[in-house]
DNA sequence: TCTGGGGTCCTAGGACCC
DNA sequence: TCTGGGGTCCTAGGACCC
């Protein structure tokens, strides 16, 4: 049998492609996408990079850079980023015949019958060109013996634009390459292992797969172990190609202004447990564990409040008002009104399939069924009707809570009057 | 003045049991 | 001086990813 490959295709500078998409305009040009809140830098074009603006960094502290250089600052559009990405998978999902959407922007493919190189070079170009022609998102191409490789070719290919956004690594010799990457930069080493690692002697991605195994397992865990043997080139993390139901559900946001009364929170968090209650039902699943957390302001060290509680569920429930009453009754058990209070969440996990759950006779089942009945039929018509949202009192009515987004750009792809028009 | 959000997995340590 | 020795289950917290 042969041995397998990996391809991981990942878009460029994913959101400000989609803006550069519908704007020719922005090509070129530095552009950088801002986080919810209009927080930090979470996408930068090459040309913002190069002027200095860091991932991550708050918008504030390099606001003077974006005036001095002209540099377009755009609100994140999630609604636009997700419908392109939707777009990308299925463009890739149509020409490969495995494949793991792995983040909103990138994707693991799993390839095989090529008996020679230049024949998996062409494929690894008609891939980069198709999601280009057909999306319009420019793609960068790695493909290796295994995902932490493909992962590494993929680094390669962004720093070097002489290999025009494709490389494949099967056949060459990847320690020529491996000897020049810093082990910091290997998919599954963070900041704490590259410290340990670094500390020990392994600076590079080649020190690192000559490394014992038994020292890496002593000193680490066996994920990086794993890594280890990734990059010799024996596969060890599969590709995941079965739809995946989520595990845990995470609402939470941070507020554009403080919130100081304990009902404005109370709305606020239960404007949270009806989102992650709607995905919850989305994929078909019911909750075990609900779970509720606030924060005062992180960056005021001196005074600062956190605080979470949870309740175990039983039985396991989709229902939103059962979710809200609970919350309720947390949210007084935690909320001190000595502060006011910058960010809220809620989170839900142990979920069980809610086809497969069996009731004890102290439920009513009919009400039970009226109740999901309800909830299907709340769901449907929020999901056609982008306006007038069916809502919970207990969320209440102002947008008080909603983020600041004011350099948002159009949902060009997804609301009939926000098209992009052509004069 | 301004500082994101949503996930997964592993390990350590405590409680409990025999 | 010296405290039994495993198991399992659960949770909190850390580390990592995008």
């Amino acid at each position: 049998m042969k041995n397998k490959i990996f391809a991981l295709v990942d878009c460029n500078n994913f959101f400000v492609s989609c803006e550069r998409v519908f704007d020719p305009k922005l090509r070129k040009k530095p552009v950088v996408v801002l986080s919810n809140n209009d927080g930090c830098a979470v996408a930068r074009s090459n040309e913002a990079k190069a002027l200095g603006v860091e991932m991550g960094s708050p918008y504030f502290k390099w606001q003077h850079l974006a005036q001095k250089h002209g540099i377009k600052v755009f609100s994140s559009n999630y609604v636009l980023y997700g419908d392109m990405s939707h777009r990308v998978m299925r463009t890739l999902d149509n020409i490969s015949p495995r494949m793991e959407s792995y983040s909103i922007d990138e994707a693991f493919l799993e390839i095989d019958g090529f008996d020679d190189n230049e024949r998996l070079n062409e494929y690894g170009r008609f891939v980069r060109d198709t999601v280009q022609r057909d999306t319009g998102m420019p793609v960068s191409v790695g493909i290796a013996p295994t995902k932490t490789l493909a992962k590494i070719a993929n680094h390669i290919v962004k720093r070097d634009p002489q290999l025009k956004g494709m490389i494949n690594l099967c056949g060459g010799d990847i320690d020529d390459y491996l000897k020049d990457i810093d082990v910091a930069s290997i998919w599954g080493i963070g900041p704490k292992r590259a410290e340990i690692l670094k500390r020990n002697g392994y600076s590079t991605a080649l020190d690192l797969k000559n490394a014992p195994d038994r020292w890496v397992k002593k000193k680490l865990t066996v994920c990086e172990l794993r890594t280890v043997w990734e990059l010799r080139g024996i596969s060890c993390i599969p590709l995941e190609d079965v739809y995946g139901r989520k595990q845990s559900i995470v609402v939470s946001r941070s507020f554009g202004e403080e919130i100081g009364s304990y009902d404005g929170l109370c709305q606020a968090i239960s404007t949270y447990v009806s989102k992650a209650a709607e995905k919850l039902r989305s994929q078909m699943s019911q909750v075990q564990y609900l779970q509720i957390f606030i924060n005062s302001n992180r960056f005021n060290k001196e005074r600062y409040y956190s605080n979470s509680a949870g309740i175990r569920l039983d039985p396991p429930t989709s229902d939103t008002s059962t979710m809200l009453r609970w919350a309720d009754l947390l949210l007084k058990h935690i909320y001190n009104d000595a502060f006011s209070y910058k960010r809220a969440g809620v989170m839900l996990s142990d979920f069980v399939d809610a086809s497969h759950f069996q009731y004890d006779n102290t439920v009513d089942a009919n009400l039970h069924s009226k109740r999901e009945c309800l909830m299907a039929n709340i769901d449907l018509y929020n999901k056609k009707n982008n306006f007038g949202k069916i809502r919970f009192a207990q969320e209440g009515t102002g947008n008080k809570i909603h983020s600041k987004q004011t350099l948002r750009s159009a949902r060009f792809t997804t609301k009939w009057d926000e098209l992009l028009t052509i004069k």
